[in-house]
DNA sequence: GCTTGACCTAAAGTTAGGTTTAGAAATTAC
DNA sequence: GTAATTTCTAAACCTAACTTTAGGTCAAGC
C-alpha cells in the first residue's frame, strides 16, 4: 500500500499540472522511481520538494539556481524540518537584495517625477553600471548618454 | 542636416540593439518615418521614449504596458517634461505594491525559518489567495493542502 | 564609380517554463 | 472481463522579448 504517489495524486495534492512536475522531472528538481508497468511513483517527500520549488519560484529563482539548492539536500535520507530551513535561509538574503534594489530604484525614481528628465544628467533613475539593478549584458544608456557619445 | 537620426544612431545613442529598436517599432512603442530610400529615420525624442520603455523594463512591465502608458502621451506635439513626469507617477504605485508584496514575502520566510515547515498547516509562506503574491492562473497548494484533500 | 558599411524585409531561431497532442500501454472501476 | 481512466513517450506548440539569417538595397568614402 505505500508503494509511494502516482504522479497524478501528486498533482492533486500540490495543484500542479501532471505535465509540470513532469517536466520538474526532466529539470532534475525530483527523481521518482518507476513502479513495475513504467509509471512515476513519488515519495511522500516530494510534496515538501515541489512546495520549495513553488515557493523559490515566486521569489524569482530560475530552476536551475533552485535545482542547485535542492542538490544541498542531503542525499541519502528524507530531509529533516532542519533540512529545510538550513535550505529556506538562502532565500532571505537574495529576498533582501531584490527589496533593496526595487527600494533604490523607487527611491530614484521618486527624486525624478519632480523634473520629468528621464535622463542620466539629471537623475541616477538608471544606472547602468548599478550591477544590482541590470539583468541583460549589454551596454544601454538613457537619452544617448553612450561613453563615445560625449557631451560638450 | 535636421533630417532625423538613422537607427543605428539610435542604437549607439541608447545601447540597445539595431533588431531590438526594430521590434519596438512592430510593437507600436515608436513610430520613426521613412526618408526616400525607404529608411528609418527617428525624432530625438524618441530618446527619451526608448529611456522610458528601457526604465520601465526594468520595473517590470511588459512591452504592452508600456505601449499603453506611452499611449497617453500627446499626440500632436513633443512631450514635455510635464508630459515624462505625470507619465512617471503611474512607475510609483506599481513599484510600492510590488515591493509590498516582496516584504510580506520575506516576513513570512522569517517566521517560518524556525520551523522549517514549508507548509500552510504551520506558516502563510504560501497563500493562494493572496492576490498580490499570485503570477499564475491555476491553483496551486503547499504540502498537499488541496481543498478536496482535506486532514481529518 | 565602386566598394564598404548601414539598412531593408521576412522568416526562422532562442530561452524559460511549461502545455498540448498523438498514439500506445497500464491501471482501476464495475 | 471489459470499459474508462490514468499514465507513458516524443515531439510540437505556446508567450515574451528579442536575435539571427538570408538575400537584397541604400548611402557614404575615396
Amino acid at each position: 500500500m505505500n508503494d509511494g504517489l502516482s504522479i497524478g495524486a501528486l498533482a492533486r495534492r500540490t495543484g500542479l499540472a501532471v505535465s509540470a512536475i513532469r517536466y520538474y522531472e526532466a529539470q532534475g528538481l525530483i527523481k521518482p522511481w518507476r513502479n513495475s508497468g513504467g509509471q512515476r511513483r513519488f515519495e511522500r517527500a516530494d510534496l515538501r520538494r515541489l512546495s520549495f520549488v513553488m515557493i523559490a519560484q515566486q521569489f524569482g529563482f530560475t530552476l536551475p539556481q533552485i535545482r542547485a539548492e535542492l542538490d544541498r539536500l542531503p542525499g541519502g535520507r528524507t530531509p529533516t524540518k532542519a533540512d529545510w530551513a538550513r535550505i529556506s535561509e538562502g532565500f532571505r538574503a537574495a529576498l533582501d537584495a531584490r527589496i533593496t534594489t526595487l527600494t533604490k530604484l523607487r527611491d530614484n525614481l521618486d527624486g525624478c517625477i519632480g523634473c520629468g528628465c528621464l535622463s542620466l544628467e539629471v537623475c541616477a533613475l538608471y544606472n547602468p553600471r548599478d550591477a544590482a539593478a541590470q539583468m541583460g549584458q549589454g551596454p544601454r544608456y538613457l537619452m544617448g548618454d553612450a561613453p563615445e557619445a560625449q557631451k560638450r
